[in-house]
DNA sequence: CTTAGATATTTTATATTTGAAATATTTTTG
DNA sequence: CAAAAATATTTCAAATATAAAATATCTAAG
């Protein structure tokens, strides 16, 4: 082996060593940031952080979403969205509608009792990341979420 | 309202915003980053994140851990590792031991095999966290990576 | 029109996850 | 020492999660 491959082998090793401490440093912030505001949903508005994902897809959706649109959003599987909306309904939170011509499809939608319970628990949520965010500037947000768009529209080109 | 106290609302609402949006941005990030990871890690070597999490963990360790730092180190409750720890220790991965002066705690160390086994995946997992993260420079990512460790270490301080 | 394929959702089986309660053990305190 | 508090883990019930199979419906090719 030549000086220069010696030198590349040792570059790729420290390259991969870094992108590697960043996602589990990025993991380990979103499991952090995460845990804690399962944990103050849960015992300030008794509502489970799935529920609460749930919820915010839908807010922003006045006109209603898809079970396969609420899946591809929050990234998780159909029959997980089954349930959850099957529990949302039982609990009147959210409903069901057929408004389609396609049979095959259910609209969801934030019931007035759904929508009014979110607009509490968004409030205090904008503020406990807020808080738990503290640690960045408002600069650095921008910034560093602006690195974060470039990174989701790259991944979207590259696993579409 | 005067103006000044008009400019000050709207700017905490901005900032408001932006750390919002910094949150929801990586949060995005790291469940599209841990699916894609799930899902090779099933398909290639037919194990499941937690699973290849908690090894990860115990590789590290070379003298073992113990349930509850296995608990608070990947961020999931005790329950939780107990029955992951029962499974691997089915499939013979992993195995407790009772060698402390403590009776109610056990130390879980990986077996030979789940060594072997790990160290496979391991290989695997770096090649694919690079190409998943190829859109960060490696001095991106290591740019990154302090500003979340910087983070980290606030978290630590303010939530301990 | 009719059947093959595509699409949307649910069902099923199994695994993971949480939070609370129970159990076992150790440590501390009076 | 004995009781109380603290610590470590397990058990439990309910919710969440996945992947695969089943069901229902729609679309399109012939």
């Amino acid at each position: 082996m030549t000086a220069s491959q010696e030198v590349f082998k040792s570059d790729t090793a420290n390259d991969d060593r870094s992108r590697v401490r960043l996602w589990l440093r990025l993991l380990r912030a979103s499991r952090a940031i995460e845990g804690e505001l399962r944990e103050r949903l849960r015992t300030t508005y008794n509502v489970t952080l799935p529920r609460f994902d749930v919820m915010a897809a839908l807010y922003r959706e006045p006109e209603g979403m898809l079970m396969s649109q609420l899946s591809k959003y929050l990234m998780v599987s159909n029959g997980n969205i089954t349930g959850l909306i099957d529990r949302l309904t039982t609990d009147g939170l959210v409903h069901r509608t057929l408004r389609d011509g396609d049979r095959r499809t259910s609209v969801v939608l934030l019931t007035k009792t759904g929508r009014e319970n979110f607009e509490q628990m968004a409030t205090s949520h904008r503020e406990w990341v807020n808080e738990l965010l503290s640690s960045f500037s408002p600069q650095e947000a921008e910034t560093l979420a602006e690195t974060l768009k470039v990174f989701a529209s790259e991944w979207e080109r590259e696993t579409r």
